[in-house]
DNA sequence: TTTGGGGAATGGTACTACCAATTTTGTGTC
DNA sequence: GACACAAAATTGGTAGTACCATTCCCCAAA
């Protein structure tokens, strides 16, 4: 089969074939996967076979299949072969390091994102949970009191919860863009994670999760927005009180650009 | 100077190391940024001369800055040399534009996404604008007026102004996660350009701006709740008058997965 | 049927060569 | 001294080859 990425090149618009060979070919791959040629969890010809198919060089093709390797678009194997992922849950992770890095986006900025968008998915998910829903979220509330002892685990526990109200809520969109928000927060969590109060934590995450069962939608919206300005607080006073610590060293270093 | 690479694989976790040389490349490269030692517009040194830095081929480094290339942190032009993007605001534009394409999202679950987030941003703009984007807001505005009458500079238009109103909300995190999804949405938005009715639009337009410019921060979120619904249910309306028609045939595709 | 073993296929890395665009440098002219 | 133009060096872009380590798969032996 002939792939026909020249024809990428419209002749109208000469302008577009300036694009190198691994930005069209990346163009050719989305057009792949859009028209159905490619199937998510299907395997790829090898990389010899797809750079004839292409008309380009080996180097050329691994360049645009190591862009998609990293965005979590294909997964490859050496002995086995290339593969295209059914999902990309983690393909905005990469791009938003770079993000905060190179916008010097503070933990400030991330919190504030949060509170915008997590008391709207929470009232969402208060109006769609479904019993089933409910009972997750009570277990993953179960599970933070269980290792409420483990600050580590307990902050990881605190993600998984608020994920799964994304996951609730029903868009993906929102979801999948705030589960990485949610992870840069985290890294930053950690370090101050012994200072956190689990007993308040576990209170404000009951709150939340009863509203949701009784799809109180408006409760659920204020209950989270108690939340998480009741975490950001936390984090501001935390950082003024350990002034001159190690961990504030680290804390303000990050504020500036996680990583 | 010596990158070391090799430093970056952690004795105590000997599972990292198995990460091939690009990965580690990029996370080096991430490194290199965050410590300040890569100023953002600053220039990098040659590829031949990095790769030796490095200690890895000229090949698998041109891997790495390929991917941060395509990513948008980096910019190559042959001739010159490689430079470190000051802000990267496309960033988060191809992995948005895979994920649609290998989650299948719909257009209506984009719409949703900005119903969630859009109204609280337009909410944040009437209280934090000024005078000067109040202005800036009042001539974007005024473009649309100009070009009403072409249906594709007018949907790019009302894009701008969208985009103007996340700017002022003053949070850049959502600001830049939802001018993708503007992009995606207005690659469909511009098949029915010719059916929407721009005196219709720029009346809601209208009304949010003077919401903004009155600093009334519940109005605004009120009227940009109005306009989306508006926007989704003239979309719906006309995809279901269309039947049959080579624009609802693009639609349904784009629906399935833009692009 | 199970178990090894060996060959084929596959991705990972390195190295070389050459091309085209760009910048830099040097030279000559006014 | 200032400007114009050409030659040379620099730089990213692409192609091609070679070799390695891992994995898969088939076939033979127990």
């Amino acid at each position: 089969m002939c792939y026909d990425l020249a024809g990428r090149m419209g002749k109208k618009t000469p302008a577009l074939s300036k694009d190198d060979v691994t930005a069209r070919l990346i163009s050719a791959f989305k057009g792949l996967i859009s028209s159905g040629d490619l199937s998510p969890g299907g395997r790829l010809p090898a990389e010899r076979e797809l750079a004839v198919s292409f008309g380009v060089s080996r180097s050329s093709l691994r360049q645009a299949l190591k862009v998609l390797e990293i965005m979590g678009v294909i997964s490859q194997r050496v002995g086995d072969g290339t593969y295209l992922n059914p999902a990309a849950p983690a393909i905005l992770s990469e791009p938003m390091e770079f993000l905060i890095l190179l916008d010097g986006i503070s933990f400030h900025e991330l919190m504030e994102a949060r509170r915008i968008v997590e008391p709207e998915l929470a009232a969402r998910a208060a109006m769609r949970a479904t019993l089933e829903d409910v009972a997750e979220l009570v277990a993953v509330h179960a599970e933070m009191e269980a290792c409420k002892t483990d600050s580590v685990r307990f902050v990881e526990a605190d993600l998984k919860f608020h994920q799964t109200i994304f996951r609730i809520s029903g868009n993906r969109v929102c979801s999948m863009m705030f589960t990485v928000v949610h992870h840069s927060v985290h890294k930053l969590m950690e370090l101050t994670s012994s200072l956190v109060n689990p007993e308040h934590t576990l209170g404000l995450h009951r709150r939340i999760t009863t509203a949701i069962r009784k799809a109180d939608a408006e409760s659920a919206r204020q209950r989270m927005i108690e939340h998480l300005d009741d975490a950001a607080g936390l984090l501001a006073r935390t950082a003024a009180k350990q002034t001159e610590t190690k961990v504030l060293k680290r804390v303000s270093k990050l504020q500036r650009g996680i990583r």
